[in-house]
DNA sequence: GATATCTTCTATAATACCGAAGAAATTAAG
DNA sequence: CTTAATTTCTTCGGTATTATAGAAGATATC
C-alpha cells in the first residue's frame, strides 16, 4: 500500500526500542518476543534491507568486537522519515478503530 | 505474516462499520475515506477475495434491487474468526507501541 | 583448522495493485 | 414491444512488491 506494512512497522519499533543495540540478531529476538512467532533469519534481513532502501533507517557497520564470532555487526537506527512513517500508521490505526457497532456475530 | 496484513485489517474494520451495507463499492468508499488514498477496484476485490478464502468473512449475494445498474451486490460480513484476528492485531499493536525511548533523531 | 557469530544471496510463495472485460439489471429509441 | 445504450457491480488476468526460508559466505576467536 502506501503505508508501512505491519512487518515494517514492527521492525522499526524494535529498532527504535533497541536504541544503540539494534542489529540483525537482536532485532530478530525483539520481534520474536513481541509477536511470539517464528521469524526466519531471511525474513528479518529482508525487511531490514527494504527499510534501508526506502530511507527509513540509517545503517552503519560496527567495529568487530573481541568475542568468539568475529563477523562485525550492522547496526540500524530509525531516522526522521522512519519516525514520520510510524506516526502515520499510528494515526491511521487510531482513526480506523472507532465507530464500530456492536459486533453482530454470525453463527459459525 | 501470521497476522492480518494492514489492508486486511482496514478492510475488515470497514466491513464491520458498514454493517448491513458492506459490498464492494461501499467498502471501497470507506477505506478511501479512512486512508485518504486511492484504491483501485481490483485492489479492493483482491483483499475481499482473500478474506473470504481465509474464512474471516461470510458473503451473500443480495437480490437485485430496482435501480438503474442491475448487477446484484455481494454483501460481506465479519464472522467470528474475523473478529478474533482483529483482536489479535489490536493486542499486538498495543504491545508494540510501548517502552519507546526518546526518539534520538539523526540529522537527515 | 575448528568453531562461533553475523550477514548476504537465491529461490519460491503470498500480497498488493490496476484497469479491462463480463454480467445483469433499467431506460431510451425506433 | 424489441433492441440498443447506459448504469452498477464483480470477475479476470497480468505485473510489481512483500514475505518466507535456509544455505552459503565472511570474519573473527580458540
Amino acid at each position: 500500500m502506501k503505508f508501512l506494512s505491519r512487518q515494517e512497522e514492527l521492525m522499526l519499533l524494535s529498532i527504535w526500542k533497541l536504541d544503540d543495540n539494534a542489529y540483525g540478531v537482536t532485532i530478530r529476538q525483539s520481534v520474536t518476543d513481541l509477536t511470539g512467532k517464528y521469524w526466519s533469519i531471511g525474513a528479518v534481513y529482508d525487511v531490514l534491507d527494504r527499510l534501508t532502501k526506502k530511507g527509513l533507517v540509517s545503517t552503519v557497520v560496527g567495529d568487530p568486537v573481541k568475542a568468539r564470532g568475529g563477523k562485525s555487526k550492522r547496526f540500524y537506527r530509525v531516522i526522521k522519515s522512519g519516525f514520520k512513517a510510524l506516526e502515520e500508521v499510528r494515526d491511521l490505526q487510531q482513526k480506523a478503530w472507532v465507530d464500530l457497532p456492536e459486533p453482530a456475530f454470525e453463527k459459525k
